[in-house]
DNA sequence: AAATCCGACAACCGCATCGGA
DNA sequence: TTCCGATGCGGTTGTCGGATT
């Protein structure tokens, strides 16, 4: 009896997409009764849901802070960063990504960056890879955001003003709270400004402060939690944010001698030994110094729309488009 | 215009971990 | 200490819509 009826409720749950009703009962449970409890939700809401399923629904579609639309070039940048740090830790990696979801960067590995992979007939996981990201794919992604900083200047709408309002009515969660102050290390630098899909009209900006108010116009990294990494030494040196001096420095990213661009196949230059450069982009004119780091000698610099050019190139001839 | 392919993403499943009794 | 339910995480699958043939 017991048995027949446990097997009665299990055919009577729902399963797949759900509808806008289900949305509606579920959205309106948590604003009464808050999130978390979600066997009870389950049972109360008058869903016929899991638990699981509730709760999945709600982290990855219903929450009010989930950013809709595509990755941004910072946000892809900042994945493949901590990828090849943390590998498939997606839920540690969302933590850096305001607005996003384990699930999102999840699917956005496995459709755009594996996809890379296998036309490269290289695993993603392989250090050829990695290479290729770091040597190709990151310094394209910098161009793109480089570009979308130069236009978002040329532009004479006051973007920042809009961006910063939005991003100070923006709710943090706890933990991104306490990340938003790192002890000792105060200042502009750790205030947050979301750019992206978010409202930008100038007028929403009711509040914000002076302190905001005061920062440099950095709009591209400014939503990501560069400094975050850096407070908490997560990243160990290899990507830091420098949000008052509104520049980059992506150690790691390997960009090797000018000549590789020219003379040398990839595999050429990612068989060869040349690790431990530090590359660096600088706000104003998206200079990338590269050189041994052995010496703390940055060497040559190139601006960056010729790096990436020779990057683009490179990416050609592989036949793998970003 | 119809059929097929493919990319994107929502959703599910199994396992691991956590926390309270 | 152990058990068990709740929750979180990562892998995988299913579905849908646009692109291509």
């Amino acid at each position: 009896m017991g048995d027949q009826q446990e097997a009665a409720e299990e055919m009577e749950l729902r399963r797949g997409p759900w509808t806008l009703e289900e949305d509606n009962l579920l959205m309106n449970y948590i604003a009464c009764h808050g999130e978390g409890r979600w066997n009870l939700l389950a049972r109360c809401s008058g869903l016929k849901r899991t638990g699981k399923s509730c709760r999945l629904r709600w982290l990855n579609y219903l929450k009010p802070d989930i950013k809709r639309g595509n990755l941004t070039p910072e946000e892809q940048l900042l994945i493949l960063e901590l990828h090849s740090k943390w590998g498939n830790r997606w839920s540690r990696i969302a933590q850096y990504l305001p607005g996003r979801t384990d699930n999102e960067i999840k699917n956005y590995w496995r459709t755009r960056v594996q996809k890379q992979a296998r036309q490269l007939k290289v695993d993603a996981n392989s250090t050829v890879f990695r290479d290729a990201v770091r040597c190709y794919w990151m310094p394209r992604l910098l161009e793109k955001m480089a570009s979308t900083t130069m236009h978002q200047a040329a532009d004479p709408l006051p973007l920042h003003h809009g961006a910063m309002a939005a991003a100070s009515s923006l709710p943090l969660n706890s933990h991104q709270q306490e990340a938003c102050v790192p002890g000792g290390t105060g200042g502009a630098g750790n205030v947050y400004i979301h750019y992206g899909p978010v409202d930008l009209s100038p007028s929403t900006s009711t509040s914000g402060g002076s302190t905001i108010a005061a920062l440099p116009p950095v709009p591209c990294f400014s939503e990501l939690r560069w400094d975050q990494l850096q407070s908490s030494g997560e990243l160990d040196g290899a990507g830091v944010f420098d949000s008052e001096m509104g520049s980059l420095d992506l150690d790691g990213l390997d960009l090797g001698p000018a000549e590789y661009y020219s003379d040398s196949t990839l595999l050429d230059y990612l068989n060869s030994s040349c690790t431990g450069s530090t590359m660096m982009m600088m706000s104003g004119g998206y200079n990338y110094s590269c050189g041994g780091a052995t010496d703390g000698d940055h060497g040559s610099t190139w601006r960056a729309d010729e790096l990436c050019q020779a990057a683009a190139i490179k990416i050609g001839e592989w036949g793998g488009g970003i």
